[in-house]
DNA sequence: TAAAAATACTCCATAGGTATTTTAT
DNA sequence: ATAAAATACCTATGGAGTATTTTTA
């Protein structure tokens, strides 16, 4: 077998020109370093140097031999290097899975003010239904997800981020609901537009209106909050929006906001990892990344807008 | 200190993604694997994979290794590959030195031959003066070299390739010498043109001549046959001309070969190598195809031409 | 004869194996 | 409770050292 150690014997061989002052480069006795180059050409079936009353000479073979082995030990070199570069606190390559009621809203804040803390960061960003991200969490194809809690698989590690209450958005012209704030399973529920089946709000919405509505005006389940309030804007009925999406989703025509009453239903947005990722650090400079971006939430009251 | 084997087992386990099964792969135990690569995280300072319970993953690092052990194994592959490729006879680069007085008249015959006989062959050539050719092949500059004997090193090795007898040059309307064949130390040695100091043939005219000229009509040595052959034909002088050069150079005008009596002085024409270079196949391949690429010596008679 | 590489041998570090423990699920 | 990796401990291989012989110039 054909071994790194051989490979810097013949390497300073071949540049000191002598055996024995060849050994003495790489620290070694003279006998030592020929039972490596003897074994070298042995295993390789040929002749690699020519041996010469005063140094040696290098054959056809062995020239091009040479060659290859600088290469391959430079290759080691930098292999090394590369290994040894410590890697700070969120350097190199981070992978994030995002739910997608959560990522439009956040991505914007969060990756400039990652950049901007950590310069050295690179980020892939995933975003899938919570149940897509955490297997590919588990396969070890995403570094962390940010999910609405809770996560049960107990492999994994997860961090409340912040709490995100829900509101209702209706259209402006919306007669039914005159006052607000909202009471829960106060709803008409057979108005209440959904998300498609997987979509963690989507189960949250009806547990928070109290059941599965009989028939949806719409039965298609939308495939983004964006969907859904255009939806709601065109009087189709009305949505569960979380807050963090309200700031962004506002600037839409013929929407009103309106909270619920006190205590008020929220989701918790968490931070998962595994377990045995020892990225410990990483994972806690992500999640304070995440409180840190966030502006102050805003009043639930200062959220009924014409 | 890194080893191959630790890399040959990261990457089975990489591929594997499981201490036992990768140990198999390796046919190694699977505390052996572990060991190997524990070492090796511990060398690189950094940890490469995540243990779980099933299987295990690369962490950011570990993924980045991979990819250079990869080619780092590859490049390993290759290089056994490229060692164990046979070379046949010639095939691979040969370095041959030749000296002034042959080059010109053997290379063009010589390296088509060949080409012909071993396409696999590749050729670097170097003309210089006997000494410069020696010197280069002791050090392994050269693989082979073409002058005249004898050759005195010791640690070389010599064949003769053919006699090179010499004729005597003249211009046509040289009165001096009226009958051909020519008796040696009968010449007006004053009149006799040189090649500069270094070249062999210089030497050897000059015993075949009988003794140094007490003043040449030209000081400064001619640097090749064809200068010296120019002004022979340009009534300076005369000197002496190989056979080989005989039928390249008798094109010009004004020019007269006259040989010599019996026994017509010649040179020995030889080819060298290291003794200690193993390739004394190629050694021989190549000796044939001097011989072999020379048409039949003429007669020196038939060389007495107008 | 002398310089250099190969051999002979001895020793020790290290890779590997088996049995067992620890760990995490 | 179980599967998997780590640990303990022993063995064996192989790399290295010193002393010596062989080679060849």
């Amino acid at each position: 077998m054909l071994t790194l150690r051989q490979m810097r014997y013949f390497e300073a061989l071949a540049s000191a020109r002598h055996f024995g002052r060849a050994a003495q480069t790489v620290n070694v006795s003279q006998p030592a370093l020929s039972a490596q180059i003897m074994e070298m050409e042995e295993h390789l079936g040929t002749r690699l140097v020519e041996r010469n009353r005063s140094g040696i000479i290098l054959t056809a073979k062995g020239t091009q031999v040479l060659q290859r082995i600088r290469i391959i030990l430079a290759d080691v070199e930098r292999l090394e290097q590369t290994a040894r570069d410590a890697e700070g606190i969120l350097a190199g390559l981070t992978r994030i899975g995002i739910i997608p009621t959560v990522a439009p809203y956040l991505v914007p804040q969060l990756v400039p003010h990652l950049r901007g803390l950590y310069p050295q960061i690179e980020i892939e960003l995933k975003e899938a239904v919570t149940d897509r991200l955490i297997a590919d969490l588990a396969d070890g194809k995403l570094d962390a997800v940010i999910a609405a809690l809770p996560i049960e698989a107990d492999q994994l590690e997860t961090r409340l981020l912040f709490s995100d209450r829900f509101f209702m958005a209706m259209a402006q012209n919306e007669t039914d609901i005159l006052s607000s704030p909202l009471m829960e399973n106060q709803l008409d529920t057979e108005r209440l537009l959904l998300l498609e089946e997987g979509h963690c709000l989507r189960d949250q919405a009806l547990a928070v209106c109290g059941s599965a509505p009989k028939r949806n005006l719409v039965n298609v389940g939308a495939t983004s909050m964006a969907t859904l309030l255009q939806m709601v804007s065109h009087d189709m009925g009305m949505t569960l929006i979380p807050e963090i999406a309200v700031e962004t989703e506002i600037a839409r025509n013929n929407l009103r906001i309106v909270p619920f009453g006190n205590p008020a239903p929220a989701r918790e947005i968490g931070l998962v990892w595994r377990r045995s990722s020892s990225r410990v650090e990483d994972m806690a400079a992500l999640a304070d990344a995440v409180t840190g971006c966030r502006r102050p939430a805003g009043k639930g009251a200062e959220l009924e807008m014409a």
